[in-house]
DNA sequence: GTCTATAATTTGATAGAC
DNA sequence: GTCTATCAAATTATAGAC
């Protein structure tokens, strides 16, 4: 499966204006994007925008992260369902990032961290909806490592880690135009996830 | 101060605006911060931040990057040589950046990363601020790491790694109000340090 | 070096016709 | 649901007196 979050055939007013805002946090950050810009690139008015969020941008923001984060989540759990083990699964899921990024010209491939780390401290409805982002993949990839067959407390640890390590790839290989940090990082992960004990099994990979 | 081309008002007031503009980007990022805020903050007027600083927000904005990056470099740096071996150092810096977090209740240890992913697609000069500072801490540590006796093809894939999980632990730790992710990451780092190939036996460990 | 005043735009948000 | 018109406030930046 290819590491995209865009779905096809999108037609519905509110789902363009979902899909234009992720696009535009992508690259230019919450604080950094306007509610003009938004209309302009969902072909849509002001007015609609605010019929479909009353909210305002913050109620956009926070329906934005929700469905990036399902989107992504959904994503993992395709790439682990279709690898024979751990080891393989996280090395799939760097690849493709990193094509990903490389394809994008190195555009940001998710919002959720950008805004996290705007807003985390000034908007409580954003922070929050960022941290069930984070805590839904930490639980995803933490069920998948045990289901695997790795020691449940080891696998909260790793899952944890795996998290916030592609949140630290994404900014550094953005930043740097290169996917050498997530290459990096993704050898470090496989081999943590070699080691890992495992009570129901004795080999490792 | 005849023989100085610095007077010492001088001197202050672009001290007090550099210091208050890297708090405020700490809390609200680049495009969430305005140079009203600044002006405030700093106790100077828009008039004095313009005249320290022609070229304006973006400006300002390199000089706190370059800065705070000098800062952490130095850091980390104060704190290696104060550790007897890489797996301690590595374990004071995660103790005490986790320790920073909480006095500050969870506010951004660091406004590089914000500002890396807010403008990485829109600014060029802030872009190239981020990534001289990434990789002057790549360096610093890699450079570390070789001295004390850590294979140099190692210590580059550890370096790259270390500055990638200081950034994605600091997001999500910050976001989830909670040190967990920073501790889970430490463990891993040090145990990562302590696989780590040392060809030459000499200073190691 | 510091200050006030202000220019020129843009922002998020609302009202109401259709 | 979509549209136009518009609001008050805030934004970066500049000019010029002191």
């Amino acid at each position: 499966m290819a590491f995209s979050i865009y779905t096809p055939t999108m037609a519905a007013t509110r789902d363009r204006i979902i899909v234009a805002t992720n696009e535009l946090f992508r690259r230019h950050g919450y604080n950094g994007t306007s509610l003009s810009q938004i209309s302009e690139a969902a072909e849509a008015t002001i007015g609609s925008i605010y019929h479909f969020f009353p909210g305002g941008k913050e109620a956009l923001g926070v329906v934005v992260i929700d469905t990036t984060a399902g989107i992504y989540r959904e994503l993992f759990e395709s790439i682990a369902a279709d690898s024979p083990d751990p080891h393989s699964a996280f090395q799939s899921f760097f690849a493709s990032a990193g094509e990903v990024l490389k394809a994008s010209n190195f555009i940001d491939p998710c919002p959720i961290g950008t805004i996290a780390r705007e807003v985390a401290n000034t908007n409580e409805a954003l922070r929050q909806a960022a941290e069930r982002a984070f805590n839904s993949w930490i639980a995803s990839v933490e069920l998948y490592l045990i289901t695997a067959g790795i020691d449940p407390h080891s696998a909260g640890d790793l899952a944890v880690m795996f998290v916030t390590t592609v949140e630290g790839t994404f900014v550094v290989s953005r930043t740097l135009r290169s996917t050498a940090p997530l290459e990096a990082a993704a050898r470090h992960i496989v081999t943590a996830i070699d080691v890992a004990p495992r009570p129901t099994q004795t080999t490792a990979r």
